[in-house]
DNA sequence: CTTAGCGACTCAAAGGTTTTCATCGAGGAG
DNA sequence: CTCCTCGATGAAAACCTTTGAGTCGCTAAG
């Protein structure tokens, strides 16, 4: 019989050529220790003579694992995924998966609609697991995955209780702690802040790192705070309305470099120099932006390469079944002097 | 015989529960015509009581669909990512995919490693197509791609011979015709074109359309262009030395968003007034930026939501053998006017 | 009345892998 | 020399769906 047919060739064919049954072709190819040296060669061998690769289905079908996990990005507003805060996520997550050779299903979801296609779809069992990024108050798409009995690593905290959930969060609030340190340090003395919107934890745990390296109440948080949206726009007003509101303000620390950078659009407008009038420093340290503002953002640097990392590496254990030390992770922020303050 | 064991409904189950057989039930979710309407209700009566999903890896087994496709970058500078264009093409793939309830599989290819791994795995039949990604001269993937025995729709043309490949173009050439005489129909007379890097033919056609419009022969194109390399500091950088070769300049063309905001900065720092002085015009039309260089920026549309839909519907078609009109689409482009010129 | 044709359906095979259980042979202990 | 143990191996079941072949009951044609 002549092999040679144009189809892929089977673990049987493997088998065959190898001189073995196909239950030993298989232990080969899943690394099981009770398998003889001579057939372990031997299979080796008929795998690369071959080409073979195992077919995803057939072994899916019966492990009842997919070998993908799923990248779940929930955000109402379309226009955050032109953040490139964004493309760095993705290209981080597609590398590191890669790196364990899991495929990365990636879903975005924006409308009620794409939320009841993704509810269906982790239901259905074609994921092994998955990496949730849904960074908003209420946000229903994580009440919904919280039911399904499959594996989630979410990145940063999401909104509600944390019990029992698996998750990877940079240290925010440690971060805009060290900001405000250092602006202080500067000699500064009327310290404001640009605020992300106030339903993402992110934002709210910088905002109070901020409220506590300058030791203030509610009150006066209130004054020297602005909601800036996490958009360049938004942070070009914040920052319009806190020079209205704090004429003498001498620095600013931005919960983000795109908010970072509207705001230092508004500071020139109003004729501030930076830093010699106003320091300036953002949040996330996002080379493309924080290298070309003038002057050079001084920002605290989140690595989202590194959280990813983690992420999947947790993600990995819950699917081996292994036992995680800390099932809450939280990475270290640093501080990346330029030239704004 | 209790059923609500936690474990998913099979199609077995849904054929019990209807009182018909699993061929039949089948045969309603695939909508197969030849079956009864009460056959019909009574199934789908079921399904829905039931839950029921079917089992994607006992589907793909037997019909040899996976119904996944592949969606494939191939960059060898990581920094590209980093372009809010990228963003932008994979969000408009996630969503054209779901919108056909198709499995997007996301790879990014930097390194040689990646490349294998992408061969390894577009071979090894785990996805049904691909979409892909690859606009540099002589990039091994499109080589090792079109080789293998597998659907496939290119974004622009890929570097090579184009014989059998399907791709959906933007129209650069015409785009960049139109911005040329755009500037010319405003009175310019020395114009100058800042291109992409020579090794992506987007960026040769939008070359070539500045160069017909200006009746150019090769001496002169050379004379008056200059690659800016697609990033913003090669266009700030390609600005400088145009501005020293032609003195005289009155206007400029730049082959992307990102390099016209670096173009811009370089005619600031020239003391050039904008457009009064210089007229720009840009290509992509990348609202992020278009919108917030000073002035806000003239330039080309190209609309890659309407291209990645259109290779997502290409390639379904391809997918269900439905013979395709024209395999080389080409998408128009248009002129949108700011302030830049 | 017989038979061909047809529509709706059921039966069972096929698809490729993992894994349990049984088998086989070799080597050590008694 | 026999009995056990143990490691390597093979046979076969199981995973769940699709689909071609065959069955059954009817109607229409002869």
């Amino acid at each position: 019989m002549l092999v040679s047919n144009h189809a892929r060739p089977t673990l049987e064919d493997v088998a065959a050529r190898a001189g073995v049954s196909r239950a030993t072709a298989s232990r080969v190819l899943n690394a099981s220790p009770r398998v003889s040296p001579e057939a372990l060669e031997a299979v080796n061998a008929a795998v690369s003579a071959l080409g073979y690769q195992p077919n995803r289905a057939a072994r899916a079908l019966v492990t009842r694992r997919t070998g993908a996990v799923a990248v779940l990005f929930s955000e109402p507003e379309p226009k955050i995924f032109d953040d490139p805060h964004f493309a760095r996520l993705i290209r981080a997550g597609a590398r590191a998966l890669a790196d364990v050779d899991v495929q990365m299903v990636l879903m975005l979801v924006h409308s009620p609609d794409d939320q009841a296609r993704a509810h269906r779809f982790l239901a259905g069992g074609h994921v092994d697991g998955a990496l949730v990024f849904a960074p908003h108050r209420n946000d229903e798409v994580v009440s919904v995955v919280k039911k399904l009995p499959l594996p989630v690593v979410y990145a940063g905290k999401p909104w509600g209780s944390l019990r029992g959930m698996h998750l990877v969060d940079n240290d925010n609030e440690g971060g805009a702690v060290l900001a405000t340190e250092h602006l202080k340090s500067l000699g500064r003395k009327k310290i404001v802040h640009v605020s992300g919107p106030l339903d993402e934890l992110s934002a709210i745990d910088r905002l109070n790192g901020f409220k506590s390296a300058m030791s203030l109440d509610d009150k006066g948080t209130a004054r020297l705070t602005e909601d800036g949206g996490f958009t360049r726009e938004g942070g070009r007003k914040a920052m319009s309305s806190l020079l209205a509101r704090v004429p003498a303000l001498d620095a600013v620390f931005v919960a983000s470099d795109l908010m970072a950078a509207g705001a230092l659009e508004s500071l020139h407008e109003a004729g501030k120099r930076v830093p010699e009038d106003v320091a300036v420093v953002g949040f996330d340290d996002h080379v493309t932006i924080a290298e070309h503002t003038s002057p050079p953002l001084t920002s605290v640097r989140q690595d989202s390469d590194e959280q990813v990392k983690h992420m999947v590496e947790h993600l990995m254990k819950l699917l081996r079944d292994e036992t995680v030390k800390r099932k809450q992770q939280m990475l270290p922020t640093v501080l990346v002097r330029r030239e704004s303050a």
